[in-house]
DNA sequence: CTGAAAGCGCTTACAG
DNA sequence: CTGAAAGCGCTTACAG
């Protein structure tokens, strides 16, 4: 079942078919009618092999992961998916596998099965990104900026405007002064940008900030609670405190629980994320909503651009969203 | 740069080169070794479309999905994206889109861009599942068995066993009599299995099950907050309510809370998936552990045997794992 | 508006 | 063990 076995039903060229296929080329649309009536009488279907051999795109998209989980992996899935699909193009994906033995293919994802891919991996992984931008490898950024100022196009959210949202409310609405703030991993830029929302909320109230107040939390829920339970024992719990993300504000909530503190009355919490398991802590946590699958959506645009015109924007900067429940102290 | 430069480099012909590649025929390690150093010296990466079109086959496996999200989704895909990569195959997901109007492909995923793919859907898209059956297509499906008997390999968990496992628990050890079910969605076999369990381990502890005990919950968390308000409020609570699914007894907390109900010392709960929020909900849920990252790599393997084979295990059914924590009145 | 033909970069019998 | 050559099923100038 090829083009041909379609062209012969027609009673046209292959030439013809592959007009209609790809609407690259004028055809009358009588002709037109006839070679669909065979397309579908046949259920013709074209082979994605023969078309990007002969059209020298694969007319896929790909996406390099980490192993990871949760909500906010697959809302980005669910926005890359939808756009990759609504563009026509197939999605492949692979997650990165730093440790594996010299093979054939460098990468799972590259030239040779993808038109481009969108790379969603720890900064460490800079060769990798290195060796696609050499190669001239359309590639585009999740949630980190390219290294070394290669005109990479880069996604991400406003980290630094959330934070700000975060410690305006408690400082503003709930008149806290000393805050807590939970780093995430090191050269995270999330975690950068968070932690300079924090320092420019604290300074533009006039606050100076005690370096005790802040604590490496990693953004997972282990390392939270080891550094809040350092604050319990050390006597030095600050009366709020900014946990980084939804992770991490689950590690603040267990060691606050073991201390016998009470949320928010004797310390309020606040995290980062807005993970569906956010409104089902008790008490119901205030933290910010990253437009996760808006960025994924976002990713596949500018990939595709950058695929068709050979550039994309630089920086795209999705917002973020103050959600207020209860751990802040509200209601 | 193509094949024809590495056998140019090597001082070789095409065939020889595509051998090494390929281990498809015998090369003297003497050629081997020039043809690996060319391959790397010139970073060579065969072309899929070309290998694919030569070939005959993708090397590629789909996923179709509908659209999802949470752990369960992420572990699945990791299970997936793990088996596929160390078979070497390539991975293309696709959601499915009942609702796309007419198009070249009937769908994202199929013969012409996939060896096979690995069924992940409502029942009610059985078309789509004979469509594949017909074409010869491979096809493996997940938690759902094949329609009216066709002979299609299908991986799901231990559904009755685990509510098994659950009830005899509540009976057991805490001695509850009046047991509550929520049901999943209608013609879901997950939910079809999980009754059963309910039902034979009710009856095998001569317990005899009051209709009113079992309500539609639809695996949800607002329906299952509804039916447990209606029992409630019909003053016919059960001393323990199973909820179906983990989604399902944060449902029911959210409505025994409301009633003023305290968990577990007025009524019991107990879920089923162990999603990774299961232990932060207050009481910690009592549930039963579904393998969903083995089910994903357990679809693979079937899948690739049935492309290499023609054929594998009709079923595969994964075992599951109660998971004790204090919803259930234990500690 | 349509067709004949070259070419995309591989794999794979077939010879030797 | 190795090579020359046909062929995979499309797209795309080029003619007409």
């Amino acid at each position: 079942m090829t083009i041909a076995d379609v062209a012969r039903q027609a009673g046209v060229s292959i030439a013809t078919v592959s007009r209609v296929l790809n609407t690259s080329g004028p055809v009358i649309p009588e002709t037109q009618v006839r070679v669909r009536a065979a397309i579908s009488q046949l259920g013709y279907s074209p082979q994605a092999a023969a078309r990007n051999l002969a059209s020298q795109c694969t007319h896929a998209i790909g996406l390099l992961l980490p192993v990871i989980g949760g909500d906010f992996f697959s809302l980005m899935l669910n926005g890359v998916e939808a756009e990759v699909n609504r563009s026509g193009y197939d999605l492949l994906i692979a997650t990165f596998q730093p440790d594996r033995g010299p093979r054939i293919y460098s990468t799972p994802l590259g030239k040779h099965n993808t038109d481009g891919v969108i790379i969603f991996t720890d900064p460490l992984f800079d060769t990798t990104i290195h060796h696609f931008y050499e190669a001239q490898f359309p590639i585009v950024l999740l949630y980190q900026s390219a290294p070394e100022q290669l005109p990479i196009p880069s996604v991400t959210i406003e980290n630094k405007d959330g934070s700000r949202k975060l410690i305006d409310h408690l400082i503003d609405v709930h008149g806290y002064r000393r805050i807590g703030f939970l780093r995430g991993p090191d050269r995270n830029e999330d975690s950068f940008w968070r932690e300079r929302g924090y320092r420019e909320s604290m300074e533009l109230h006039g606050i100076t900030i005690n370096p005790q107040w802040i604590a490496e939390g990693a953004f997972t829920e282990d390392i939270s609670y080891n550094a809040v339970m350092h604050w319990v024992k050390s006597g030095n719990l600050p009366e709020a405190i900014y946990a980084g993300s939804d992770e991490g504000a689950m590690g603040t909530y267990l060691a606050l629980n073991q201390a016998g503190k009470r949320i928010p009355e004797d310390v309020a919490v606040v995290g980062f994320d807005d993970m569906s398991l956010a409104r089902y802590l008790t008490p119901p946590l205030t933290t910010i909503k990253a437009p996760t699958e808006k960025v994924g959506r976002m990713a596949v645009r500018q990939l595709i651009r950058v695929i068709r015109t050979g550039s994309a924007d630089p920086l795209s900067l999705l917002p973020t969203e103050l959600v207020i429940r209860q751990s802040c102290g509200c209601k």
